[in-house]
DNA sequence: AAAAAAC
């Protein structure tokens, strides 16, 4: 146990760590802090969970600090394979460069570029970006790299699944080979062993010891069904969900239209979910992912995006709607639960032609998951409506006409209407009542609905707290007022 | 087999 005053932090950084209230270190932390206020680089194999964040984020303001950033010259940079995650060192770098003259910008692609435009012109000191955005800026020739000091490659493995190394080495070139770089993955695959040979110089390698494969503080389930029939599938959720003491959990897909299928039929059943994945519009998923970190939303629908490293503090449930295909995605996936010693259940549904992943998945684990069965539904009566069938409801039983509806892309009829099939499908998990629980479907897809409309989506508060971070108090209209920087009366440098 | 990421 190592307190963060030994490890050689500044006295302003410390006193942005004790204001968040940790006082112990982590020892991915303890282990990489010093390395990198030494100016070394570091190679650290760690997942998230571990406090890698905060064990990259913290010596980069120390060192940075002391500096000042020119027009188009940034001195560091953080390279996040998704939006999500490189959100989420912003919001770090907000907290512990607090005390400091320190500016940064969000470099993520669904958002507008003017406002990222303007603050790489007007100097900023970090970038923290994923690799497209960052590249489409660069070749637009808003910035250069030259001037970077201090490079961080986060979740490298995660990029390679991705298809982001040739991004990554040609962002690696473009940075003065004397910089600092500090590299994290959770697994070493060759070709991530290749790019730290290529272009780290003699880093400390430090391993946080993953916590066990998966969490002591997990409970898991099975629940095996005779049928994919995907109506049997989601009846299966629905009686999940229903069956235990969800205070907020995570349902994860494999496909990001079933994502959005599940979610709806969610909805529709009365329940509080939103969908999350790549497809949807980035301003939706910052906020349907801020609703469910604040608690406003129960249940989070999401494909393998929300899989890794988001660092939602409290989820008590995981289901797996889906068996991943990659027993990997499995640990990643109820990792999201039972963290910082908190208990979490997580829930699988598997199916007939689940028999390979879920092999994967057990012996991954290593571990024999409590099969969990559910009486009182007869599965094999569940049928679900034939995916070529035409729009009109002629012919149909009542309760294939709910489920096409529930297909549907926003459906308008009263929500009273939509449990009918309930009444056969459901025996031993009744629907909620629904004038209790549809209130905060129908209000969340009017909210969609007007994000949409609207033509510039309001600034989301932490967005708006960054704007005003980057901008005097005393903004008139003119940037610098009366007092224009040196940096602004030089001539940028261009081309090293 | 699919997810993610740039316009």
């Amino acid at each position: 146990m190592t307190e963060f005053s030994k490890l050689g932090l500044s006295p302003t950084t410390l006193q942005a760590v004790a204001d968040t209230g940790y006082t112990i270190a982590t020892p991915i932390q303890e282990q990489a802090i010093p390395v990198a206020l030494a100016g070394r680089d570091v190679l650290g194999i760690a997942q998230t969970g571990t406090g890698k964040t905060a064990a990259f984020t913290l010596p980069m303001v120390d060192r940075l600090a002391s500096g000042r950033a020119r027009a188009r010259m940034p001195r560091a940079l953080v390279l996040a394979p998704t939006r999500e995650l490189a959100d989420q060192v912003a919001e770090s770098f907000a907290k512990y460069a607090k005390g400091t003259k320190l500016n940064w910008v969000l470099l993520i692609g669904g958002v507008s570029m003017g406002d990222q435009v303007a603050a790489l012109n007007k100097g900023v000191d970090v970038l923290i970006a994923t690799p497209g955005r960052l590249l489409d800026l660069f070749d637009r020739g808003k910035m250069l790299l030259t001037g970077v000091e201090l490079m961080v490659v986060d979740e490298a493995d995660r990029m390679l699944d991705m298809g982001f190394i040739p991004d990554i080495e040609r962002i690696f070139k473009l940075t003065p080979p004397r910089r600092q770089t500090l590299f994290f993955s959770a697994t070493m695959p060759p070709e991530i062993t290749r790019l730290t040979q290529q272009f780290l110089k003699d880093p400390t390698r430090i391993e946080a010891s993953r916590p066990a494969t998966t969490a002591d503080t997990i409970t898991q389930h099975i629940t095996r069904l005779p049928t994919s029939d995907p109506k049997a599938k989601r009846t299966a959720l629905r009686a999940l969900v229903q069956r235990g003491d969800v205070q907020n959990g995570i349902v994860f897909c494999n496909r990001k239209s079933e994502v959005d299928i599940v979610a709806k039929s969610l909805q529709v059943h009365g329940f509080d979910a939103a969908p999350i994945h790549g497809d949807l519009d980035q301003s939706l998923r910052t906020k349907t992912l801020a609703d469910f970190r604040s608690g406003a939303l129960k249940l989070l629908v999401a494909s393998d995006v929300a899989a890794r490293g988001l660092d939602i503090p409290a989820v008590s449930h995981v289901f797996n709607y889906d068996v991943p295909h990659h027993a990997d995605d499995y640990v990643h996936r109820i990792g999201r639960t039972g963290r910082a010693g908190r208990l979490g259940e997580a829930f699988m549904i598997v199916t007939p032609s689940d028999d390979k992943s879920l092999d994967k998945v057990l012996k991954l684990i290593k571990k024999e998951p409590v099969e969990l069965p559910l009486d009182g539904i007869d599965f094999a009566s569940i049928q679900d409506r034939p995916r070529d069938d035409s729009r009109s409801s002629r012919g149909r039983g009542r309760g294939e006409r709910s489920e096409r509806s529930e297909r549907g892309s926003r459906s308008r009829r009263s929500v009273e209407e939509a449990p009918v099939e309930a009444e056969t499908l459901i025996e031993t998990a009744p629907t909620p009542a629904p004038e209790a629980e549809a209130a905060p479907q129908r209000a969340r897809s009017r909210k969609k609905t007007e994000a949409k409309a609207t033509p510039a989506p309001q600034k989301t508060p932490q967005k708006a707290k960054q704007a005003e971070d980057r901008q005097p108090a005393s903004f008139t209209g003119n940037p610098f007022g009366d007092d224009v920087p040196a940096f602004l009366r030089r001539p940028v440098v261009l081309a090293g």
